[in-house]
RNA sequence: UGGGGCGUAGCCAAGCGGUAAGGCACCGGAUUCUGGAUCCGGGAUACGUUGGUUCGAAUCCACCCGCCCCAGCCA
């Protein structure tokens, strides 16, 4: 079929649809994501993730999981397991389409046979020091391996030796026979096969001979009749192997290798080799952290799949090296939120507002919208009383000018309630710190009544008697510097205060909310239910912050000395 | 001194010979019971450089410059 393809354009779509206009590969899309299963998703992973199988969704075709799992010494189940979940929640499925590498070993085993039989392979008995000296440079030729030239019926011979397992580790490969003075150093006669005892996640001890990358990805495509194998840059220089493997066993219709840029996102490290290192040496709580740019890590935060996938949408598909900004992501999850999530009120950091006019035993319940935006969210009831709390950052007994908020002889609003005046403030006798304000509060003001004066801020607030403890964790970047790899070491690049644990005050109305919910706490950004909460310890991870004019005014106040 | 790829605003990115989309960020203004959201407005007269072809080039050609990748029995 040739539908259409929706949404914005890029070079790989320009050749699929071509390649339809012209009824190449029986006008089919079939595409793959093929993850190697030693280590967690990331975000990079997510924009191929999102590519083929949108691709796939867009032009009515198909897209398999696929594992990479060749080489057993690095592979694990964990890995697979989380890699699916993710895959899965990013909203894509694979249908029955679950496949491994592995899945083909045999047929790759009798591709190999046919390979030699056509004397285009050949055991090789050079050690991996002098295969290394025999490749030759970038810049100069290689030469011939002296055992380039056995017969078929040798070649043979030692190839089924090499799968029984009659040779040590590393002391013979299958390698093909091309071009050692090739300038392409992926063409100089490459290994196919190596000799490796490791116990396989799925195929156990069966084989002690594992297929390299360059030989199994090709035929594992061509098995499962994929038309277009997208893939990073870095493997451009392998696509003549890729074009060779599949013409010299005679594959009709040749899945399509093409390559596109990776993503590389600012204030953050994308390897898995760098991300292993944060887990491993602690810097981080595990895969998940939150901080962590894997798919685990977004989702604990609080991202949504919605999220991320409109952040790959925005980010394009070309070839040119990208250094995508984080405010892109955060831009993303922000839009997301906004429309879906529950506002409420939470103090993050307390400070103890006294209504020295609203008597002591009172309590009103106010009517407070979730989502003004969104009135199908509803409302709920929220208490107010004689004694509240702000947050600290809102009171300012000295402020500057352009400062909005509470400080002495100022009114404010608080949100859904009435508006107040700063009185009076307490302090700590020995530290000079404030304490308590002292308010009055205008009984004609309430929230929804028309007022006969304008106030400049509106403040959130919780009730002292009602609110309910929390913990409430802050992120920010992990690294520093924009681009940590740009250092020899990324570590020292690390932000030692990218957790900041508070504890902090919720209206009572969250006490009961279950992890993975998501809220605006007004003002003060969007927060996910942790894991680890429960309804004796409520833990809440901040999603990203609002947008904050003031602390943009503020830090512009600073740089000219005001 | 080899091979492959890429260079359009601070960051992504359209554009495919007819006179520079869009998004993020940023800066104004309006509006607002979140200094949020929303709305309106603002930016490229060397599209890496220099030449050439053409009535006309970001788009074609040549040279040059810059950046990335490749010498795993990793993927």
């Amino acid at each position: 079929m040739t539908t259409r393809a929706t949404g914005s354009n890029n070079f790989i779509k320009d050749i699929v649809s071509e390649d339809l206009s012209i009824g190449k590969n029986s006008n089919r899309v079939h595409t793959r994501f093929p993850p190697e299963p030693n280590g967690y998703l990331h975000i990079g992973h997510a924009k191929s993730i999102c590519l083929n199988f949108g691709l796939a969704a867009e032009y009515g075709g198909l897209c398999n999981l696929r594992f990479d799992d060749t080489n057993p010494s690095k592979e694990d189940v964990e890995y697979v397991d989380s890699i699916q979940a993710d895959v899965r929640w990013l909203g894509f499925d694979w249908d029955n389409r679950l496949f491994y590498a592995s899945d083909y070993f045999e047929q790759l085993y009798n591709y190999a046979g046919q390979l030699i039989k056509a004397g285009k392979a050949y055991v090789c008995d050079l050690s991996p020091e002098q295969i290394r000296n025999y490749r030759g440079t970038l810049t100069g030729p290689g030469k011939d391996s002296p055992y380039r030239n056995r017969s078929v019926d040798e070649n043979i011979d030692l190839f089924r030796r090499m799968r029984a397992g009659e040779f040590p580790d590393g002391s013979r490969v299958l390698r093909a026979k091309i071009d050692m003075t090739s300038p392409n150093l992926n063409m100089r006669d490459p290994v196919l096969y190596r000799i490796m005892r490791a116990t396989h996640h799925r195929t156990g001890d069966d084989w002690c001979i594992y297929p390299m990358y360059d030989y199994a990805h090709p035929l594992s495509d061509a098995i499962e009749e994929v038309t277009h194998s997208i893939c990073t840059c870095e493997f451009e220089d392998h696509r003549p192997l890729y074009d060779w493997t599949l013409r010299e066993l005679n594959i009709k219709e040749p899945p399509q290798q093409i390559e596109f840029a990776r993503l590389n996102l600012s204030h953050t490290v994308m390897s898995k080799r760098k991300l292993r290192q944060l887990v491993e040496q602690g810097y981080v709580s595990g895969w998940d952290d939150p901080r962590m740019p894997t798919i685990s890590g977004l989702r604990r935060r609080g991202y949504t799949p919605e999220a991320i996938r409109d952040f790959c949408e925005r980010i394009g598909v070309a070839k040119a090296n990208s250094f995508v900004d984080i405010a892109m992501l955060e831009h993303c999850i922000r839009e997301d939120l906004n429309f879906r999530a529950p506002r409420v009120m939470v103090v993050l950091r307390p400070l103890k507002v006294i209504i020295d006019n609203y008597p002591e035993d009172r309590v009103e319940m106010l009517d407070a919208g979730y989502n003004s935006e969104n009135p199908q969210l509803g409302s709920r009831q929220v208490p107010f009383s004689r004694e509240l709390y702000i947050e600290q950052e809102d009171f300012l007994e000295d402020p500057p000018k352009k400062f909005f908020r509470l400080s002495p002889g100022r009114e404010v609003r608080l949100k859904n309630a009435y508006i107040i005046k700063c009185e009076r403030v307490v302090k700590d006798e020995k530290t000079g710190e404030v304490t308590e304000v002292h308010c009055t509060y205008d009984p004609a003001t309430k929230s929804g009544m028309p007022t006969d004066r304008k106030v400049k801020g509106t403040l959130h607030w919780v009730s002292a008697a009602h609110a309910v403890n929390a913990e409430v964790r802050l992120y920010s970047q992990l690294f520093l510097k924009e681009n940590p790899d740009e250092d020899e070491d990324f570590k020292i690049n690390m932000n030692r205060d990218s957790l900041e644990v508070l504890a902090s005050l919720v209206e009572p109305s969250l006490a009961g909310m279950a992890p993975g919910d998501r809220y605006q706490f007004l003002r003060m950004g969007y927060f996910c239910v942790d894991p680890a909460s429960s309804k004796d310890k409520l833990v809440f991870n901040r999603i990203v912050s609002l947008k904050d004019t003031w602390a943009k005014i503020q830090k512009a106040g600073d740089q000219t000395g005001k």
